[in-house]
DNA sequence: GCCATGCATCGAAGTTTGTGGATACGTTGG
DNA sequence: CCAACGTATCCACAAACTTCGATGCATGGC
């Protein structure tokens, strides 16, 4: 998980051009663009939009799995795929303790996210 | 287009209570979350995230499709595919002057969607 | 030790998505 | 008008995604 800054941002030097200019200005080179919409495609599920925000909103701000299938209305084995994909992305912590796995935020993550999209 | 703030914020009044608490306190409703996963997931493609960055460092802030084909290296119907994804998800806005169809990041829409991520 | 519990993984079915070639549409220039 | 140009749409196909039942793997209680 790199912590490189990510942003949508690039320096535009002014070049003067009608259309079809040949310039290509490297504006956010495809390994930063692979990496957000890494991240982006994670949050683009209704469910796992839910996930994220009924974990956030449990007293601790963590929940294990038997607190996540009733409110999203999926199987278990199904909800348990959604927080993998969470974690992988960088959003969830995954916690074991005793018979449950709790999850919850990590800490900056949404953060550093939104001020990617400056 | 809503124009709702859809935070992933929720409410969460203290209750005590072991693992599996049958609460469900609403957290984020699953109308907001289909339309935040709907803007997220157009933003989940690397592509769709160069073309935005293109875009945006473009003079003027816009670009024609003849601009945003060489910088993805695709071709030009899927660039033009991927840039309907991204008007349709209230990022984009396009605009035919002449025979070219210019595009341009929608004044507001990724600072909005920074502060729905709290 | 043995069984119940909570969770992850596997396999499979159905759907969605990304991509490009062929083609149609609107605009400009001669 | 007609040809050239820039884009959008249509069609097809491979890849990825979502979902669930069945199963395996730990942990805890008896």
């Amino acid at each position: 998980m790199p912590t490189t800054p990510l942003t949508l941002d690039a320096t535009d030097p002014p070049a003067p051009g009608g259309c079809c200019t040949p310039l290509v200005r490297e504006a956010a080179d495809p390994e930063s663009a692979r990496e957000l919409a890494r991240v982006f495609k994670a949050l683009g599920d209704p469910t796992r939009i839910q996930l994220l925000s009924v974990v956030a909103a449990h007293d601790g701000g963590e929940a294990c799995v038997c607190d996540l299938t009733e409110p999203v209305s999926l199987s278990q084995p199904t909800v348990s795929h959604h927080l993998k994909i969470l974690v992988d992305a960088g959003l969830l912590t995954r916690e074991q303790r005793g018979r449950w796995a709790y999850y919850s935020l990590v800490p900056g993550a949404l953060a550093r996210l939104a001020t990617s999209l400056s």
